[in-house]
DNA sequence: AATATTTGTCACGAATATGTCATATTGAAG
DNA sequence: CTTCAATATGACATATTCGTGACAAATATT
């Protein structure tokens, strides 16, 4: 089960070889320079688990642990700290302040993949895997199956996740490169008006259960999954 | 991520020295010899941190914090206040009236600047785009939406840009060339009278959920969003 | 290997948004 | 009450954005 990861780290270099770990591994990976960043990517899609550096330029990684924990919205988010070898101090702290586990730099991959695997294990019941439902949809992400109205409604694979990242971000303006970044994922050599077409694919499909304006299209800025159609 | 500063010193000397600080550590620097002058400033831009001394000439620097504080336009705005050195007592009373922080003088550079970005570190979370409710009109930057007394209101990419702007600027004056600048970008090839035309559009759109005069023009200077309509 | 499905791109018309002008209306000074 | 500049408004040509069908290349299925 894929699992969105946030990498939040300054040195480019420890986030691209984190980054490629993660998605050799089967996930997606977000990045973030600082928690700035972070944060904002956060306002779009809420990560699975997040690798935190410690040593970070503005909000430090314990600071960012810290908000994280202390907000309702994301402090059941895992968090894997990375530090420096041997800081027995940072990780007594990062631990206190809710960290779930921590890497020390440099790291195997192998222990890192492990480390991912047992936290998103751990937390595994309540995350992805149940049925969603949103305005008499509903789309089960382990059956691959969609329905609406008593009837099954058939979705080729880039439709299936288009609908299936709408329904986890209802009522939400997506972008067209927002939606090529959390739909498509890496490749990025997709035209923006490639977008179009897979929304009609998926409008079209979703016609079938009478779902006729749950995708709207928001002029100048992107397109949006509502009940409401205004 | 530059900043607009706003230095309140009436000291000429201390006024240079503190402005040649902030925009080398990449800032923009506002300066007023006063308080009174600093208002006025403000009535054209919102600084992102006011750097206030305690001794001015006419209202004084606590007076000033009192009077930002107490404004549900400016109370966001941090401070910073500078007092003498060793003044205990003024370092308290500063920090009572809501100051955010307070370096004393003689100060140095260095420890300016690291307040400084501390001052604005901190507040940075709070450029989050939550929805934004002003005179019973609700427009949330998320879903894109915009409504007023249950009325869904229709706007325009542009429309909708320049409402937002003046909701999260309200009650202030905007000139046609500013208004240009923020709402419009780079494409400074329009028209001053170009404004008037959209001006009307949102005042149209606006007129169906009854706020009819939310949108006021102010002869020879521009357009403010205020809630009395005088 | 043959066939079916999926995918990305394009072209073109339709729908909508935008900027400018001409003209009407307003407001303030004299 | 005039006069004049500033602003409001309607109309319109142009520009931009979207929806849609077609199609060929890539992938999967048989």
């Amino acid at each position: 089960m894929p699992a969105n990861i946030l990498v939040v780290e300054d040195e480019p270099a420890i986030q691209e070889l984190l980054a490629l770990n993660i998605t050799q591994a089967g996930h997606n990976a977000m990045r973030a320079l600082s928690a700035e960043i972070a944060q904002k990517l956060m306002r779009e899609t809420t990560p699975d688990l997040i690798l935190l550096d410690w040593m970070l330029p503005g909000i430090s990684g314990l600071e960012f642990a810290r908000i994280l924990k202390s907000d309702g919205l994301t402090k059941s988010i895992p968090i894997i700290m990375l530090t420096a070898r041997g800081d027995e101090y940072d990780k007594v702290r990062g631990l206190e302040v809710g960290a779930d586990d921590y890497v020390t730099k440099p790291f195997s991959p192998r222990e890192l993949n492990a480390r991912i695997k047992a936290v998103l294990r751990r937390r595994a019941p309540q995350m992805t895997d149940d049925p969603i439902e949103v305005a008499g949809l509903r789309l089960d992400p382990t059956t691959h199956r969609v329905t609406g109205n008593q009837k099954t409604i058939d979705l080729g694979p880039t439709e299936f996740r288009l609908l299936h990242f709408f329904m986890t971000n209802a009522e939400r303006v997506h972008t067209r490169s927002q939606l090529l970044d959390k739909v498509w994922g890496d490749r990025v050599f997709v035209e923006d008006r490639t977008v179009d077409v897979h929304i009609r694919r998926l409008r079209n499909a979703l016609a079938i259960s009478g779902h006729e304006d749950l995708i709207q299209t928001v002029r100048g800025a992107g397109y949006r999954l509502s009940e409401k159609n205004d």
